[in-house]
This record gives C-alpha cells, sequence and structure tokens, in this order.
DNA sequence: CTCCCATGTACAAAAACTTTGACATTGCCA
DNA sequence: TGGCAATGTCAAAGTTTTTGTACATGGGAG
C-alpha cells in the first residue's frame, strides 16, 4: 500500500482543457499506463519527476503548474 | 541496478550558493539521507517529486529551477 | 603526523512507484 | 435493449527510489 501523497496536481483540469483528453490517451502520450494516470490524478501517490517532466509536457506548462505542495508538511 | 536517469540538477550549485551548505545539511533540511542527495544530485537516479519539491523549498526556488528535463527523449 | 569533516562507493533490504490483467460502473447512442 | 467508451477498483508482480551500515579518499587543523 504506497503512501497518500501531499503532492496536489492539475491533471484532470489540464486534460480537458486541451480537447477532452481521455486519461487513455495521456496515458499513451506521457508513456504509461492508465492505471498510473488515474493513480496520479487522484493524489494516491506522487509520480517520479521523470514522469512529472513528461505530463508537463504534453499540456506545454512548467512543472509548478501541474503539480504543487503544501507549504507544511508535518 | 537503478536506471540512470535523464533529468538534470542544479543541486551542486544551490548548495554552495546558499552558504556553502554540505550534502549532510541539505539532506537533513529535505528529510532524506546523505545517500540520497549525494544519488540526485550524481544524476544517478530521479527523486520522486515529493522530494524534489522539498529540495527545491529548501533553497527556495521553483522545481523547474532545481531540475531539466531535456526535449526530446528518445 | 593524526584527527576530523566532506565526499564518494558498495551492498543488501525496505519502501514507493509502475505495470499487467481482469472486472464493475456510468453515460451515451444506435 | 445492447454495445462501446471512459473511468475506476483490486491484487500480484516488477522496477526504481530510499535507507542503513560500513569503508575509502583528500584537505585542513591542531
Amino acid at each position: 500500500m504506497p503512501k497518500p501523497t501531499k503532492v496536489t496536481n492539475s491533471i484532470r483540469a489540464l486534460r480537458f482543457a486541451n480537447g477532452e483528453m481521455t486519461q487513455a490517451e495521456l496515458a499513451d502520450r506521457v508513456g504509461v499506463t492508465r492505471q498510473t494516470v488515474i493513480a496520479i490524478e487522484q493524489g494516491r501517490y506522487s509520480p517520479s519527476l521523470e514522469v512529472a517532466f513528461k505530463i508537463a509536457r504534453v499540456f506545454n506548462v512548467p512543472l509548478d503548474d501541474v503539480f504543487g505542495y503544501p507549504d507544511n508538511d508535518t
């Protein structure tokens, strides 16, 4: 059981902002499986930096535009 | 044997730009071990997004300022 | 010279991330 | 109603990241 993540993301919003892109298509474009996209989108765990970069690239935005991290972790 | 990463980083430069911070101190501030800092700094593998965020936060810069990703992967 | 600090290496083991495959649900449309 | 696309869940297996311990090197200080 992976650890729930504190990292937030705007993937769902970005998908819809980019022509109603489906999870399957995003997964394909990023080079990961659909499961991975779903898990990341739901915040089940944070992706590796490499996957994060690939996602940001698909949407053509900086990393900080896709993912966020809370001010304090605790 | 972990996969070598395409992700680049400016951690070493940032450490020196921030009062000659040692790897041990960075590791401590980030909340990971010294081994992890060394491995990431040397590009042995790309960190998790969470660790990446924590590192950027120690230096008070955006993620894209610490890590880079080549234009095309192949 | 000897001690200490910062850096680096090597390994094995734990934890986290990713994949694969199978199946359930919802909404849409012919 | 039946079929299809999109989303979601579960579980097991595989890979990558992180940890822990131990040891080696080079530089500076006493």
